[in-house]
DNA sequence: TATAAATGTGTCACAGCGACACAATATTGA
DNA sequence: TCAATATTGTGTCGCTGTGACACATTTATA
């Protein structure tokens, strides 16, 4: 009834699974790369990923999550599919397809561990152009940044950029990292509000003036989509 | 350089292109599916798509609208990637992965020749769940239809499920047929002259009451995303 | 010729974001 | 001690785009 042999796996595609990690650090925009230890485009900087074990993966998703722990050592706070890449040309060894997604982690979570490793590193998004960037890997990262200012401007995604605990002030600046523009305190504590999503913590904590609010994320809750874009 | 020949092949995943193609007809969101000639699921109705062809595929959307042209004879109006399903239980020949498209057409373009035949055929969405659907394809149907929901209150992608010249009253009516919704004919107009993708057309026509304008999808243009979503 | 049916227009209310003034509360330095 | 500064938080007005709905326009039909 299934057939173990099958007419079509002699040239099945070359099938990988690659994720974009951002992160905002320092003001800017970072991606997490990998110095390729394998051929092809061996030494040159790529996404982090590799191909499914078929016999412990039962997903692409734990793929993907499997490659970024053995690189961060942490699972990221957010993870979604972005978009297959195919093509002829993509992969010196022939037609191949790659799974892509897309990821967000805070800072903290893994500097410490990325920091003793020099094969490991954060990327400033405005330098990827000069740098030597494996495959079509310099096109996938535009494109995840796109999906992310997007996602930034009608939904509260850019929390998972930042730690547990957090305030209104660091999750302006992260959005503004993001999406390159000044957005509206008042306009981003309204969403806040209103997005029903986060609860306030009592302790207050220092910011440099008065003290700042701080807010978590409920446990278990969906990310709300707004019906409005912020200005573009 | 190249190695033709590759460890990880052996137990590369299975991996398939299939396509989610919607129209609208007789004032209801439709699917086109296939009946299975082959096992798995042979009999059942499944979604049109297959694997790739490595030697005349340049990319997956080629595979996609190669198996899609096979079954309607003719290319979609729209196509863009869905998302990949994937798992070690999908398929009962091991781990699978499917990267679905999601597509439109109008009726009129393919209705004259799926009549004549009887493995193809355009079902109601609302009946899908009273339907065997090989795999995981209803899961995916589903998917695809919220997507297809939510992108009708964002952008004209509606359009593409009309022929190429339209009114403002069928492009409401369809409107209203994928979103299960009412909306306002006043809104419409406003996003249609403000989106500029539409020419208008010199000759009018019959519509029941006052002969109505005409539209065409300017040639070459995108699709717009407006910053606001019609009422929820 | 009146009625029905659809198209097209004018206009008001409402929601949510942008802008900005201003109040509140912390730190810092003279 | 107290003013200056920095950041957080609030109040409010204007703008834009959608919803709602009335009304005018144009066609077919009885």
């Amino acid at each position: 009834m299934t057939n173990s042999y099958d007419i079509n796996e002699f040239k099945n595609p070359l099938f990988t699974v690659d994720s974009v990690l951002f992160t905002v650090k320092e003001d800017a925009l970072k991606v997490l790369l990998v110095k390729r230890a394998n051929e092809p485009f061996i030494g040159s900087w790529g996404l982090p990923g590799g191909f499914v074990d078929v016999d412990s993966d039962t997903t692409t998703d734990v793929t993907a999550l499997r490659k970024l722990e053995e690189k961060t050592s942490v699972a990221p706070q957010y993870l979604e599919q972005l978009q297959a890449f195919s093509g002829i040309d993509r992969d010196p060894r022939g037609f191949s397809v790659t799974l892509v997604y897309f990821a967000l982690i805070a800072a903290q979570e893994v500097s410490s561990h990325i920091e003793t490793i020099d094969d490991v590193q954060w990327i400033d998004i405005d330098k990827i152009d000069s740098l030597s960037i494996a495959f079509d890997h310099k096109v996938i990262i535009e494109q995840a940044k796109e999906r992310l200012q997007q996602k930034a401007l009608y939904s509260m995604v850019p929390v998972y950029c930042l730690p547990e605990y957090f305030t209104v002030g660091q999750l302006k600046s992260v959005i503004e990292t993001i999406i390159g523009k000044t957005i509206q305190r008042k306009s981003l504590i309204r969403r806040i509000e209103s997005a029903d999503m986060f609860e306030t913590i009592d302790e207050k904590v220092k910011s440099g003036g008065r003290l700042a609010q701080q807010y978590k994320v409920k446990p278990g809750v969906n990310i709300v989509n707004f019906e409005r874009n912020l200005a573009t």
